[in-house]
DNA sequence: GTGTCATATTCTCGTCAAGGAATATATTGG
DNA sequence: CCAATATATTCCTTGACGAGAATATGACAC
């Protein structure tokens, strides 16, 4: 997993554009405006985006209409998973971690 | 979503600590050898993971094991899900919001 | 071309956070 | 209580990052 995508999504004004992006697309003022973050600072935390793939945008006329992109979101999921899979394991490997510390008690004795 | 879960996991030395617990609980001694991290940084990590209430601890003997909390991984694997619901809607939105804007075209003619 | 709207970039400043080194705080065993 | 091990905390320095203001770039209309 990319800490690059956490890292985009761990800012508070970049999770709300990413919020607001959930509900469609949208160009980069009407971004500023619904959430009252100032013109530039919006391009700004939206190149950090789409650096991060989370976002593209797609130019109509005079605007550019950012969109969020499925990819991140998917292998965030994926992560997720990943772990929850063994989510069922893990009381059985704190088990496992207590009865390994057991057995070295046992040969130091 | 808490910006504050992303926020933790987008730093690269506590995502591989998150991916090293995945594999089970380990004390601050372990992961720190396992990482190649020093020890105080290894606490500060956990610390920040830990008010984040990513990872928590079991004190045993002298030893402080870390291992991963489910519910966080849950809060994320259920917003990333929001997001893939509404993949499906991703290209009519934007398909309305084209016509949305033809619509206001239109109204200024 | 010029002007205008929409967006991006640059600059500076202040703050925050990460790493290193040293030290403090348990907890356990004698 | 003292020593030793394991972990946490503090202080310091440095680099990264976000906000603000000003400016630059780009696309379109005339």
């Amino acid at each position: 997993m990319k800490t690059e995508t956490f890292r985009a999504l761990g800012e508070p004004s970049r999770l709300r554009i990413v919020e607001l992006l959930r509900n469609g697309p949208l160009s980069v003022g009407e971004i500023a405006d619904t959430l009252a973050i100032r013109q530039p600072q919006v391009s700004k935390h939206l190149r950090v985006l789409a650096e991060a793939a989370i976002v593209a945008v797609e130019p109509i006329e005079r605007r550019r209409i950012y969109h969020l992109e499925a990819e991140p979101f998917e292998e965030i999921g994926e992560w997720v998973d990943s772990f929850e899979r063994l989510w069922s394991t893990r009381l059985d490997s704190l088990d496992a971690y207590l009865n390994s510390l057991a057995e070295k008690r046992n040969e130091d004795e």
